[in-house]
RNA sequence: GGGCGAUUAGCUCAGUUGGUUAGAGUGCUUGCUUGACAUGCAAGAGGUCACUGGUUCGAUUCCAGUAUCGCCCA
C-alpha cells in the first residue's frame, strides 16, 4: 500500500454509514438467546417521543455503547435493548399546543382521532430518535426494539395493575392531588417541580360570630378563602384559647365557619390563625379530616372558579384573586399585604402552577414495595456509581408516599377497570367484562383515564423481554447488568424499577446504576430545546463525525459531574480521529508486504531496541490501566489514558524514533523488528479504542487487514479485547527512555530559546556523571541526533565545556551546544538564571524538610532517603548551573 | 430549613488510600510547508490548589468552619 492511496484527512462521511450498514448486515448487534457465551445485558432508558435527542442523550447512549461494545469484545453475548417511551403528558401537551395553533382541539377531534395523531407523532419522532442512535454508532439490538405502548408492554401494564389491585396495593380514593390546570390531569408528587417565587402574604379579617370583633388570618392564596370551612389555631396558643369552639363569618360569602384547635398550626406564622380550605390544600385536608369539616371545591379543572365561588364563578384563579382582594380592600377587611417568598409547585411538563385539588384517583400503596428495594441496596445487590447517590435513593425509599397513577389523559394505557352502571361495582380485568359480577347487569363502562407513563416504564427491564410470558429472552437477559441515567429520574424511574423488579421478578432489575451528569452549555446552562441552547447530535456528527462526538464527550465529561460543552469543543475529538488516521496511514505504509498478519505477537530477548521494548511496556501498562478503569465505569479516565498513550507515547516518540529504521532496506533486522512492533501496537490501539471510536477504528482495521487475511473480513468489533502482558512492563526501561527524552528535550529547548534555525544542525556535547547513563545515551545516539537535529554528538564523562556554548543541566548530565557566532550572551544568562532560581527553590524545600528533626524522626525511611537523594541531585545541578553561568562571563 | 456536589492555569477538567518539580486539553506567545498529520510539529508563558482554623514530621489530598455557585428534598 502506498501512502497517497489514502486521503490526507480522515473523512467520517466516507465511512460511517458504510460501516454501520456492515455491522447490521453481519448481525453483530443481535444477541442470540441460545448462545453459549455468558450474557451481558443493558436496557436503554427509553427516550421520549416528544422530541428528537439532544447532547444529553448522546452522552447517555455513548456511555452505554462503550460499555456494550467493550463487553462484546470481551466475549460476552452482549444485549443492548433499545426503544422509546410514549411520555403521556409531554406528548399530549405538544399535540394540544399544535392543535390550538391550527384552531382546533383534542375535544373537537375526539379521542380516537386524537390518538391517531399521537401515533403519527410517535412514528415520526420515534424513527428520528432511533436513527439518531444509529448515527451515533449505538450497537443496539434493533430486532428487540420496544415501545411502551406496544401490545406486549401494554399487557404487562394490565397484568401489573390487576396483580397489585388483587393484592390490595392499588386503591381508589378521593384525595388532594397535584393538579395541572393546563394539562387538566393529576400528577404524582415526583412530577412537580418546586420553586420559590416572589409573592405576598395577605392578612384578611374574619368577623367573629355574635361579636363586633374580628380575627386575622394570613394567606398566600386569598382566592381559596371561598372554600374555607374553618379557622384553626394552635391548641397551646394562649392568645386564642377563648375563641376555640366559636364561629367566624367568612367575608363576602358570609358563610359561618368553625374555629378549631389543631397542632398543625404554627403560632409563629402570620397571625397565628390560619384559614382552613380542606378541598384546596393537603394540610387543610388533613385538618378537615380531624375535625370533620366540610370540603368545598371552588375551582373547575381548568383553573377557573366554579359555582361555589359565588359571583367569582367563571373567573380564572388569578383574576379571581385580584378581584377578591380588591373587594376585601373596599370592605376594609384587608389588614395588610406583606411581601413573601411563596413556595410553589409547578408541572414538570408545562411549568403551570400546580393546584392542590380534591379529586378521585387511583393510587399505589408503596411501602410494601419499597421494603425489598431498600433491602437490595443494603445487601449490596444494587450499587450506585458514584456511590453517593445511594443516599438520595434511600431517603426517597424510606420516606415513600403513595403513588397517584391515574391521569386524565388520552395518550397512554387505559386503566383496566370497569364500573357497573347499575350497581356501581368495580371490575378489574384485561378484557371488557360481559356482565357485572355482582348484579349480573350488562352495562359496564371502562374508566376514562389512563395510567402514569412511569407505571409502564417501571416494568421496562422485564416487560421488554416478554413478561408476563415466561420467555427465553427473559430467562436469558434478566436481570440486566447496568443502567445508565441522569440523576433527575432516580425517583421517577430507577427506584420504581427496582421495586417492580422485586415484586414481579423476585430480584433486582440491574446491579449497577451509573448516574451521569447533565450536559450544559459553555455558560453552565442546562441544554434544552425550549431555551434554544440545545444541540442536535446530528449537527455535530455532520460537522465533526460520530467518533469525534463520542470521544469528545468522553474526554470532557468528568466522572460524576455535569459536562460543560461548547460546539467548537468537538474539534478535540475530530483532531484525535485525524491523528489516529494519519498515524495508522504511516504505519501501514511502512509495513512489509511479506509481513504475516498480526496474530500472536512475540519478541525474543535479543530482538528489539530500547524504544521497541519501551513502547511495549507502555502499551501493556495502558491495557491494564484502561481495562481497570472501564471496570469501574471510569470512561473519562480510560479514554484520557488511551489518548495520551496514542498521541504522546506512540506518535510523538515511538513513531519518530523508528522513522530512520523504516528507511533501511526491506528485510534489515532493525527494520523488521520496528515493523513488527509498530504493527502490533497499531493492532492493539485499534482494539482498545474501538468502543470509544467505532467507525474510524473499523475503517483503519479494514485497511490493515481487509485484504490480507484472505478468509473474509473480520471486523474489529468482534475481535478480542487485549489482555495485559505483565512481563512486558518494565519500569527501568521506561526510566531509561525517559533519560533519552530529557536529553532531546533539553537540546530542543536550547535551540528554540537561542534561536537556532530549525534547518541548522548543531553540534552537541553531553557530559555524563556515570557509566550507565553514558551507555544509555550512546546506545541511543541516533535518536538524540535525529530528534534533536544534531550534527556531531559527543558523549562522555570527560567532556569539557567548549567556549561559547549554551548549556542545560539535567539529572546526572550536562548538555552543551557550542554556538560560536550565534550565541546571545544576555539570552543565555537569563536562561541559566531562571533555571538556577527554579532548582534553588526545590533545593530550599528539601533542605527545609531535612533540617526538620521531627521529619527525620517520624517520616518513613524511604521518604527520607528519597529526599536526601533529591537534595544531592539539586545540589549537583546547582553547582553545574552556577559554573556555567560564571563561564559565560568570560565570553 | 435539611442533604449532596463544586471551588486547582484565561476556559474546561485530571490529581482515589497524605510524601517525585501539581498535570492534560483548549486558548495565548514564538518558531517551523520536518517525506503520516498545519485537524500537524517543536519550544514557552501562565497556578498564594476559594478562605480560616485543626490533625500531622508533612495537607491540593484528611477533619471542622466560612464564603460563593449548582442540584435535590422539605
Amino acid at each position: 500500500m502506498r501512502l497517497n492511496d489514502l486521503p490526507k484527512h480522515y473523512d467520517p462521511k466516507q465511512t460511517e454509514d458504510r460501516w454501520y450498514q456492515f455491522w447490521l448486515e453481519k448481525g453483530i448487534f443481535h444477541a442470540d438467546v441460545d448462545a453459549e457465551k455468558e450474557t451481558f445485558s443493558v436496557v436503554i432508558p427509553p427516550p421520549n417521543v416528544t422530541d428528537v435527542l439532544h447532547l444529553g442523550h448522546a452522552l447517555n447512549n455513548t456511555l452505554q455503547d462503550i460499555l456494550i461494545r467493550w463487553k462484546r469484545m470481551q466475549g460476552y453475548e452482549a444485549e443492548w435493548l433499545p426503544g422509546t417511551d410514549h411520555a403521556g403528558i409531554a406528548t399530549q401537551v405538544i399535540l394540544e399546543k399544535k392543535l390550538a395553533k391550527e384552531g382546533t382541539s383534542k375535544e373537537k377531534l375526539g379521542r380516537e382521532k386524537f390518538l391517531e395523531l399521537a401515533w403519527e407523532w410517535k412514528r415520526k419522532n420515534g424513527d428520528a430518535i432511533l436513527n439518531q442512535l444509529r448515527r451515533i454508532g449505538c450497537s443496539c439490538d434493533w430486532d428487540r426494539t420496544r415501545f411502551t405502548l406496544d401490545d406486549g408492554l401494554s399487557e404487562a401494564v394490565q397484568e401489573v395493575f390487576i396483580h397489585l389491585y388483587n393484592k390490595g396495593l392499588i386503591y381508589r380514593g378521593k384525595r388532594i392531588i397535584n393538579w395541572c390546570p393546563r394539562c387538566r390531569t393529576s400528577l404524582s408528587d415526583d412530577e412537580t417541580e418546586r420553586e420559590e417565587r416572589e409573592g405576598s402574604l395577605w392578612y384578611i379579617k374574619y368577623k367573629i360570630k355574635g361579636s363586633d370583633q374580628y380575627i386575622g388570618v394570613a394567606t398566600t392564596r386569598p382566592e381559596t378563602m371561598l372554600g374555607d370551612t374553618a379557622v384553626a389555631v394552635n391548641p397551646k396558643d394562649k392568645r386564642f384559647e377563648k375563641l376555640v369552639g366559636k364561629s367566624a363569618i367568612l367575608p363576602i360569602l358570609d358563610r359561618k365557619i368553625k374555629i378549631v384547635a389543631d397542632d398543625f398550626v404554627d403560632p409563629e406564622f402570620g397571625t397565628g390563625m390560619v384559614k382552613v380550605t380542606p378541598a384546596h390544600d393537603p394540610n387543610d385536608f388533613d385538618i378537615g379530616q380531624r375535625h370533620k369539616l366540610e370540603r368545598i371545591n371552588v375551582m373547575n379543572p381548568n383553573g377557573t372558579m366554579n359555582e361555589n365561588a359565588g359571583k367569582f364563578a367563571g373567573m380564572d384563579r388569578y383574576a379571581c384573586r385580584e378581584a377578591l382582594v380588591a373587594e376585601l380592600k373596599k370592605k376594609k377587611l384587608l389588614e395588610k399585604i406583606e411581601p413573601y417568598r411563596v413556595p410553589m409547585a409547578l408541572c414538570y411538563r408545562c411549568g403551570t402552577e400546580i393546584e392542590p385539588y380534591l379529586s378521585e384517583q387511583w393510587f399505589v400503596k408503596m411501602k410494601p414495595l419499597a421494603e425489598p428495594a431498600i433491602e437490595a441496596l443494603k445487601a449490596g445487590k444494587l450499587r450506585f456509581y458514584p456511590e453517593r447517590w445511594t443516599k438520595t435513593y434511600l431517603y426517597w425509599m424510606e420516606n415513600i408516599r403513595d403513588w397517584c397513577i391515574s391521569r386524565q389523559l388520552w395518550w397512554g394505557h387505559r386503566i383496566p377497570v370497569w364500573y357497573c352502571q347499575e350497581c356501581g361495582e368495580v371490575a378489574v380485568s384485561k378484557t371488557t367484562p360481559s356482565e357485572c359480577t355482582k348484579c349480573k347487569g350488562g352495562k359496564l363502562k371502562q374508566d376514562e383515564d389512563v395510567l402514569d407513563t412511569w407505571f409502564s416504564s417501571w416494568l421496562w427491564p422485564f416487560s421488554t423481554f416478554g413478561w408476563p410470558e415466561k420467555t427465553k429472552d427473559l430467562e436469558r437477559f434478566y436481570p440486566t447488568r447496568a443502567l445508565f441515567t441522569a440523576s433527575e429520574i432516580i425517583f421517577l424511574w430507577v427506584a420504581r424499577m427496582v421495586m417492580a423488579g422485586y415484586e414481579f421478578m423476585g430480584r433486582e432489575p440491574f446491579s449497577d446504576v451509573y448516574i451521569h451528569g447533565t450536559v450544559r452549555d459553555e455558560r453552565g446552562v442546562k441544554m434544552s430545546k425550549s431555551l434554544g441552547n440545545g444541540i442536535d447530535p446530528l449537527e455535530i456528527i455532520d460537522e465533526y463525525g460520530a467518533d469525534a462526538l463520542r470521544t469528545t464527550m468522553m474526554l470532557v465529561t468528568p466522572e460524576g459531574q455535569d459536562t460543560l460543552i461548547a460546539k467548537r469543543t468537538f474539534q478535540v475529538g475530530q483532531h484525535f480521529a485525524n491523528k489516529l488516521w494519519n498515524m495508522s496511514k504511516f504505519v501501514m505504509a511502512n509495513l512489509s508486504d511479506q509481513l504475516a498478519p498480526e496474530t500472536e505477537f512475540s519478541l525474543s530477548q535479543e530482538e528489539g531496541k530500547l524504544e521497541d521494548r519501551w513502547i511495549l511496556s507502555r502499551l501493556n501498562r495502558t491495557v491494564s490501566e484502561v481495562t481497570g478503569l472501564m471496570k469501574q465505569y471510569r470512561f473519562n479516565s480510560a479514554v484520557k489514558s488511551l489518548y495520551d498513550f496514542i498521541w504522546h507515547d506512540f506518535c510523538d516518540w515511538y513513531v519518530e524514533m523508528i522513522k530512520q529504521r523504516l528507511n533501511l532496506p526491506e528485510g534489515a533486522e532493525d527494520k523488521v523488528v520496528a515493523q513488527k512492533v509498530a504493527h502490533h501496537a497499531l493492532d492493539r490501539i485499534l482494539r482498545l479504542l474501538h468502543p470509544f471510536a467505532p467507525f474510524v477504528t473499523e475503517e483503519i482495521w479494514h485497511h490493515l487487514y481487509g485484504d490480507r487475511r484472505g478468509d473474509g473480513y473480520s471486523p474489529v468489533s468482534t475481535e478480542k479485547w487485549p489482555e495485559c502482558r505483565r512481563e512486558l512492563i518494565d519500569d527501568d526501561l521506561e526510566e531509561a527512555l525517559w533519560r533519552v527524552q530529557e536529553v532531546v528535550t533539553s537540546i530542543r529547548n536550547i535551540r528554540s530559546e537561542m534561536n537556532v534555525p530549525p534547518a541548522k544542525k548543531a553540534d552537541v556535547l553531553v557530559k555524563v556523571d556515570n557509566k550507565s547513563l553514558q551507555e544509555i545515551l550512546e546506545n541511543n545516539q541516533d535518536h538524540v541526533k535525529s530528534l534533536g537535529k544534531v550534527e556531531k554528538l559527543e558523549i562522555g564523562m570527560k567532556v569539557v565545556k567548549p567556549d561559547h556554548a549554551a548549556s542545560a543541566v539535567i539529572k546526572d548530565a550536562e548538555i552543551f551546544v557550542p554556538l560560536k557566532g550565534l550565541i546571545d550572551l544576555e539570552q543565555e544568562r537569563i536562561r541559566l538564571e531562571k533555571e538556577i532560581t527554579r532548582v534553588g527553590k526545590l533545593l530550599e524545600k528539601t533542605d527545609k524538610k531535612l533540617s526538620n528533626e521531627d521529619f527525620l524522626k517520624r517520616a518513613p525511611r524511604d521518604i527520607i532517603d528519597n529526599e536526601k537523594i533529591r537534595r544531592e541531585e539539586y545540589r549537583s545541578m546547582l553547582r553545574k548551573l552556577n559554573k556555567n553561568l560564571e563561564g559565560i562571563v568570560g565570553w
